[in-house]
DNA sequence: TTAGTAGTTATGTTCTACATAATAAATGTA
DNA sequence: TACATTTATTATGTAGAACATAACTACTAA
């Protein structure tokens, strides 16, 4: 191969300058709140059109990484990464693999939380969540409905923000592959209602090998070790 | 109040176009591979400038929601969850409070993926995860190095690409926090070696109480129920 | 039949112009 | 002097035209 040509950028001006202005942000160190300089400046500065500029700074605005305010200019802000995700995560058009990771995922969380629900967890909670799981047996209509409530309220208990709204949104892909892969709610041995239990007079571990044991249909169904693609 | 008055959109044309544009991808059940009208149709559809439908469009590319090809057209593929999230995490911008809620989500993480690696762990990986722990023994230098090293070949272990990504992203913003607060590197009770040992001899109970005790200095950091803000 | 050429089309990029909102400066009046 | 009002000024928001460029299509000529 001839070793000078170059493979040709191909990426567009617009991803080029995004970039450029990322290393520009860490190599400033900008923090939220600083003033960014002007469309025209940076423009003048990278050597390309107000346009790509506006194109790359769009962008950031979407990420929440910046934000304006007409004549006053812009500013860096605090992302809000959730919100992003959320723009990402439409099942319809994720490939397969990643929906499989994703469900594992939420295994994951759900297996992890017990620490964290121990050290948070208050009485109120606890009486609220066994309200959840009380209702569930009387009108027990759509499952999926008290799957979402209980496990939701689980989230809420560890006092993590960020973990309760990524769960949220782990959910319809949750949904999703189950449908894909047409399994059926089947539920665990343990019910909503023992894990109640486990977590009012049990230890960690018990609610641990509990939750385990609830989602032990899913577990089930996941792939040997094989090397996956 | 007077009703007849607009609250005034206040987002701009592109934030607009970028909505209708997810709206009208879902309502028409787009799939990756399927191909998007023309910029010109979709100016001229939504009454916008070809500028400001650019502007919109520039942000899907960045999702890896649309791709282009010169005259071909546009067409939407599978978006890169991970490479996404990894455009917004960055530690110095971010709030402490979401900063917080990240650290302990990798704890979450760690806790949790105990049953998906006996699931997957073979041999091999065993072996290699063993030959980590015992390097980290003689050059014990860079302590950081191999905490990463060896749970990172944890998260490999899981075969899920989409965790383990997800951890390594992880990875920065737990050091910034572990930073932040100065706290030290504290070493729990059992060490990499243990889990090692744990995990190839022991049940995934066992393991579990073993990485418990391994996190153990970081959750006693962790604040108590009070409801946070 | 096939190699090559010209034409067509959709995205990529630039430039200009003007609208709009928010701030700063200037002005006028009590 | 103090304060209210008006008038620039400036940076973002939007629109439109123009041309470059790559890739596909169809036609042409040997």
């Amino acid at each position: 191969m001839v070793n000078s040509i170059k493979p040709i950028s191909s990426k567009s001006m617009a991803e080029q300058v995004e970039q450029h202005l990322r290393e520009y942000f860490t190599r400033e160190s900008f923090k939220p709140g600083d003033a960014l300089p002007t469309e025209l400046e940076l423009a003048a500065s990278l050597g390309v059109s107000r346009n790509v500029v506006r194109e790359a700074l769009s962008r950031f605005k979407m990420l929440g990484i910046i934000e304006t305010k007409k004549k006053t200019g812009m500013v860096i802000s605090n992302p809000d990464i959730v919100g992003t995700l959320e723009k990402v995560l439409a099942p319809e058009i994720m490939d397969e693999s990643t929906l499989q990771d994703l469900f594992e995922l939420r295994l994951v969380l759900e297996m992890g939380i017990a620490d964290l629900l121990y050290i948070r967890k208050t009485p109120e909670d606890l009486d609220e969540l066994e309200e959840i799981a009380a209702r569930e047996v009387k009108g027990s209509n759509f499952r999926i409905n008290t799957e979402i409530a209980f496990h939701g309220k689980l989230y809420e208990m560890t006092g993590n923000e960020t973990l309760k709204r990524f769960q949220t949104l782990l959910l319809p892909v949750f949904g999703y592959v189950v449908k894909l892969e047409n399994k059926k709610y089947i539920a665990g041995k343990v019910t909503h209602q023992g894990l109640v239990k486990l977590l009012r007079k049990g230890t960690p571990k018990d609610f641990k090998e509990g939750m385990l044991s609830h989602l032990q249909p899913h577990f089930d169904r996941l792939n040997p070790p094989k090397k996956r693609g």
